[in-house]
RNA sequence: GGAGAGGUGGCAGAGUGGUCGAAUGUACCUGACUCGAAAUCAGGCGUAGGUGUAAGCCUACCGUGGGUUCGAAUCCCACCCUCUCCGCCA
């Protein structure tokens, strides 16, 4: 959420850069609905304040014995204007506060402006594509003989889910080790198990709703008329809302969790996308990365969390590139993205397999995440997250990336230890 | 699922219709004392919002949402959450 002082000081200025993202800030919209909060607060307020002080008379009067009926006819005139007012303000606060919770992050300054993903500017490259001198098969062919089995996923779920077995889902399993064991053994992060069910206010906290409904998966209990839920898409969700309506001590900070977790997304309106393979499933592991820190910290965070996932490719020996996101392509949160795009052969190009971003205060706005400053003020904190990666499309790359001419798969080095002995995935008979 | 207890400021904990935004303790900040610290003493210390150049003034907030009332932390209704015991259960 941006901040509301900040619209009504510099509307102008807030739309055009909202505008280099592509939205487009109703700014008469906002205006008039803000004169209308003026006036109606300021006489709400001046009501309310003078039935209070009439009824602290009408207390004191009776408490001398004394007869209070004047006063008691005086405030007794003031309750219909005043509940009206009343239900009015609440009214257009609801609507003021729906209108602001769908406005997206301003991006910072230093984030390339561009309309799409063609204007997003490749930061740096690693790695060297490996040279095949057979025909390159994709993952799913790969994978088929392997123990990847999208009929099943189908069967059991439908279109955009996957099964696994045998030494396929090992691997899974191995690479999502590897990345949390890299990113709590040697980037400091504090390994988490989370809730996959989450409460609406969780999401609007980081900023799934109320615009983006149409992507989660909602849940309800059986036998109950409960509250809905809501299956979490990024355990972003889940780590980055541990602070919600905290102050945090200074010193506490910076806070830096992890945690490996399925996350859920009903792909509402990718229709047509990717639909082979696995690369865009509606439920995919991923190990996330969130950081919590001061304002002046973030940025400095931001670099080194694309380094903590650039570390996971390193150490699996794939092709990857850099890409900071330009004003269009960002997501609704984020102020500063970065993508971390692995080298897929089959497809002969980089595709997303990490997204790193700095909310800075947004979400913090939205949670009321503080911590207390140095000048005894209580503070928004910022809220980093980024993906340590993404479990499926890693799967997906190293399948590409480490097959042979016979079919079968070598297992990357670092994966090794995890993978109890096996050293080759090979085609079942 | 059944029975019971409870949700108040950073924490602990009073408060059952009227100067209660809330005693007290503790933590924290400032000052005094001290060579310094501890102890002691004095003062300060919630959040969000409105308005104002500012000092300030005003409003809302005692789990959440309704209701009763001139007036609600306090009374009524519904819901949520936590804890204890029983039942069921991976």
């Amino acid at each position: 959420m941006l901040d509301i002082q900040l619209l009504r000081t510099q509307l102008d200025t807030v739309a055009e850069r909202l505008a280099s993202r592509n939205f487009v800030l109703d700014v008469v919209a906002f205006q008039s609905m803000e004169d209308e909060r003026k006036t109606l607060q300021t006489r709400t307020q001046e009501l309310q304040s003078r039935r209070n002080s009439l009824s602290k008379q009408i207390g004191m009067l009776k408490g001398k014995g004394e007869d209070a009926s004047a006063v008691m006819a005086e405030v007794g005139g003031l309750g219909d204007e005043l509940k009206s007012c009343e239900e009015q303000l609440g009214a257009l606060q609801t609507r003021l506060n729906d209108f602001l919770a769908r406005i997206p992050n301003l991006p910072n300054e230093a984030v390339p402006v561009g309309k799409d993903e063609s204007a997003n500017v490749e930061v740096r490259r690693w790695g060297t594509p490996r040279v095949f001198d057979f025909p390159v098969k994709d993952h799913a062919d790969v994978g088929e003989p392997l123990g990847l089995d999208f009929d099943m996923g189908a069967k059991l779920a439908g279109a955009r889910f996957s099964f696994l077995k045998g030494g396929m889902a090992r691997l899974h399993r191995a690479i999502a080790q590897l990345m949390l064991d890299t990113q709590t053994g040697e980037h400091g992060y504090t390994e988490c198990y989370t809730p996959y069910i989450v409460n609406p206010d969780v999401l609007f906290g980081t900023g799934q709703l109320p615009k983006f409904a149409d992507d989660m998966f909602r849940v309800e209990r059986g036998g109950e008329d409960g509250q809905t839920q809501y299956l979490i898409s990024t355990s972003e969700i889940s780590l980055t809302n541990m602070v919600k309506d905290c102050v945090l001590k200074a010193e506490d900070l910076p806070i830096k969790l992890t945690a490996h977790t399925p996350c859920f997304r009903s792909e509402a309106g990718s229709y047509g996308r990717d639909t082979k393979g696995m690369i865009r499933q509606h439920q995919f592991d991923k190990v996330e990365m969130v950081r919590i820190t001061k304002p002046e910290d973030s940025y400095v965070a931001l670099e080194e969390m694309v380094g903590n996932a650039e570390a996971v490719l390193q150490k699996l020996g794939l092709p990857y590139r850099v890409v900071a996101l330009c004003t269009g392509d960002m997501g609704f949160s984020a102020a500063r993205t970065y993508d971390l795009e692995v080298w897929l052969p089959a497809q002969n190009t980089f595709r997303e397999i990490s997204s790193v971003s700095n909310c800075e205060a947004f979400q913090a706005r939205r949670m009321q995440a503080r911590f207390k400053a140095e000048t005894g003020k209580n503070e928004l904190v910022h809220t980093l997250n980024g993906s340590g990666l993404a479990v499926g499309r890693t799967l997906v790359a190293v399948l590409e990336n480490y097959q042979q001419a016979d079919g079968s798969v070598v297992i990357p080095d670092a994966l090794k230890p995890y993978m109890g002995g096996l050293e080759v995935l090979k085609p079942q008979a």
